[in-house]
DNA sequence: TATATACTGTACTAATTAGTACACATAAAG
DNA sequence: CTTTATGTGTACTAATTAGTACAGTATATA
């Protein structure tokens, strides 16, 4: 059965869904208190320095998920191609199918970025260079395989904005599939 | 010599980039009159509804601006390389090599969708699908057409998003470069 | 059962928020 | 010079903002 009393974790992930949908300076406690449940006495105890605590926590807790479950499998040597075959279907499946957007490309654009630029520079960084990392060792050339892993991290983050613009996450999944259309040893 | 007295297109020119720098929610009214040096006076003369309005007039703008200068050459029957080529050159200069955010794009994963979803929306499809008509003029099938506009349109948003997070505007630049091989004709 | 720690609700403050009201300035047209 | 339009500065309000203080509750461990 559930536990009455919140740990931080799972005010984490309230939190996050509250930002999602407001962004950064959107999100006021007001709003967050409501969305999430939780009072400010629970918001303080967990976040002494408030919002921007919440928010590091927030973008460092979504950051900490895809060097987990992403990037470490992008890294293992021994098999590359199936640890670009999972990140696409771990990407696909974070991101809804294109009805979840990415907090860290939305605080990139938004008024959080130089607050939070560390973190964020460090996740598109880190996502990149594994993916490169990774193409490499399927054979591609070193110019073409980092040149392949900006072209999936930009058209992911891209397809992202669209999906949201239109409202049609179905621009999410085709980019995805034309992405691994990209890298033909994942065929 | 410059007018003492503002109009209406100075303030939502200047009003666009304190969007641009803090975004929707972000811009406090402070924070508009300070950097925009135009009073509430004259901000709620040209923008009787306040902050709403004043945004819907900067997305409104971004969006005429890219119908008469882009979207318009791309439409133009006789001459579809020549609008594709004009679009890659006028898209690189308005964001100035990836120097600059697109504010539709910041508005729609921001707290500004559901407001403005009308103009953002259209400012997306007309894009897209003046390129893909274009591109079938070239000698596209249908769905390469589609396909090629939206990977452009996708691949022009996310390195916005990168260039900004990581601070690389070569990013932008590298991927303009990557799209336009994309379409051999305009080589 | 006693005690320490983790968590929570409520009442509060000081600052900032968007927006209003209106007198005043400026400039063009008669 | 007068009138009319358009634009502008300032003082104001009511609501909302982030953050604090602290008493109280639950839970675990001994």
């Amino acid at each position: 059965m559930p536990r009455e009393v919140a740990e931080r974790r799972d005010a984490i992930a309230a939190v996050a869904e509250v930002f999602r949908e407001h962004g950064y300076a959107g999100s006021s406690l007001a709003a967050i208190t409501q969305q999430t449940g939780l009072g400010k006495g629970s918001l303080y105890h967990f976040f002494p320095n408030g919002k921007q605590e919440m928010a590091e926590a927030v973008l460092e807790d979504v950051s900490r998920w895809f060097e987990e479950h992403v990037f470490t499998a992008l890294r293992d040597a021994g098999a590359p191609v199936r640890g670009i075959e999972h990140m696409f279907e771990a990407v696909e499946a974070y991101f809804q199918s294109g009805e979840r957007i990415c907090l860290l490309g939305a605080f990139a654009l938004g008024d959080g970025q130089e607050a939070f630029e560390g973190v964020i520079d460090g996740y598109f960084s880190a996502w990149t260079e594994a993916l490169s990392a990774a193409l490499l060792r399927t054979g591609f050339t070193p110019p073409k395989a980092a040149e392949t892993a900006e072209e999936a991290v930009v058209g992911i983050q891209g397809a992202l904005v669209l999906a949201r613009a239109r409202q049609d996450p179905q621009v999410f999944t085709r980019t995805l599939e034309r992405l691994r259309r990209r890298i033909p040893t994942i065929q």
